[in-house]
DNA sequence: CGCCGGGTTTGACCTCAATCAATAAGGCTG
DNA sequence: CAGCCTTATTGATTGAGGTCAAACCCGGCG
């Protein structure tokens, strides 16, 4: 079985070379760490199966949320930077990931050039989640932002070639309402909002999108 | 006179080659771009002098600022993951900037391994500061969010041995606004707060900071 | 010098989301 | 199965910050 934590385009000896790096971790239990906030950067890690919230906490000990990572997405580039990781990384249900050790990757990456630049690239598409998320956070309604994530996490599904309209958000409302900077009470009222509106089906951590396109009209545009 | 664009801890024969790749562009005027959303990637830029905003438009034309670069700051690898820059950077007032193409980066850091690793650190610390600016935008009062701003303003104006208490704010009101996501108001009321609190003195775009130790428990603690 | 015109400040009011509080729905454990 | 504890929903109320509107400030220019 082909490897599949980083879908590169290299041929099969390429690939091989990187397979003998790659540990493929025993499954992660709900709530277990994969690294933590402080401790020395080796590697970064893609999810396999399952999923993987990252966040840190402020002076006061409040969790803020920064991320959330499905099966096929790479996190941990957060400790690059100083040589430890800024957040810490838990599994949010039973989830398999591979480690990938930074430093491996980056000796393969002088020998393939092919390598080099999909690191690059996958460092860079974190920039831009990042601002992505800024933007969201920065200048939308509560309703935007719920409705925003609900359609990243649907096409991030369908890039899995998942069903992009049947969801089950792995993570509580609690850590949905942290990651978009809103409260448990507001997430949870607009879910019932929009279900109301006939746009969703909500049961619990099952989401059904029943009309993706006024979901996005609501996300993109001025509110009504 | 050295370069100062890459401060990197090479000798004098590599910091020559890589001199020939940096184009000392001349300097821009206030409002000028450097590079327009949806323009091809080419290079990043480092600020020599001046002062430099990242922003976005979104669905509805408004401007989302992403990110204020002070001298000594790199900024453009938000265009590296689709090889086009993601955002618009102009100058906020008369700026020099240094271009430095990726492409000659990229093959400087085969021949140079400390050139190779210092890029890494740059990109990765774009990622640990849209992160800083996520949990800021996503938890925090508008008193946090502007006295934030200010004490990073300070942090790297000393980090440029200048003065960290008397500080110039090259934009305006409504940039600072639109990078909070705060109003115009909102920032003009805080800053207004913030001086009869004699923790500022406000002029224009001049700020004194009269008691950094209060402002950092304020940016830090729950509101009074 | 006096008149614009942008950016900024200040004020009055209102709204959206936070807070506080109660209830409901599961999931575990004994 | 009862009891308990965590998470989610729903309701009532409050308040921080948004909106609208007016005044102000200052630089440019006829």
């Amino acid at each position: 079985m082909g490897n599949l934590c980083l879908p590169l385009a290299v041929d099969e000896g390429e690939r091989h070379k990187l397979d003998q790096f790659i540990e493929h971790k025993k499954p992660l239990q709900p709530r277990e760490k994969v690294f933590h906030s402080g401790e020395a950067f080796t590697s970064i890690y893609a999810v396999r199966s399952g999923s993987v919230k990252s966040f840190c906490l402020d002076s006061e000990g409040r969790e803020q949320v920064t991320g959330f990572y499905l099966p096929g997405e790479i996190f941990g580039w957060d400790g690059l930077a100083d040589d430890q990781y800024q957040n810490t990384a838990i599994a949010l249900e039973t989830t398999s990931v591979c480690e990938i050790p930074y430093e491996k990757l980056e000796q393969l990456g002088d020998a393939i050039p092919a390598i080099k630049k999909y690191v690059m690239k996958l460092i860079s598409r974190e920039i831009n989640a990042d601002q992505k998320l800024i933007a969201l956070l920065a200048g939308h309604s509560a309703q935007q932002k719920v409705a925003s994530l609900l359609l990243s996490f649907s096409d991030r599904l369908a890039q899995q070639k998942r069903s992009p309209t049947r969801l089950w958000l792995p993570m509580s409302r609690s850590e949905i309402s942290s990651y978009l900077g809103l409260t448990v009470e507001t997430v949870s009222r607009v879910l019932g909002a929009l279900q109301k509106k006939n746009l969703l089906k909500v049961n619990k951590k099952e989401i059904e999108i029943l009309d993706k396109q006024a979901l996005q009209t609501l996300a993109t545009s001025a509110d009504e």
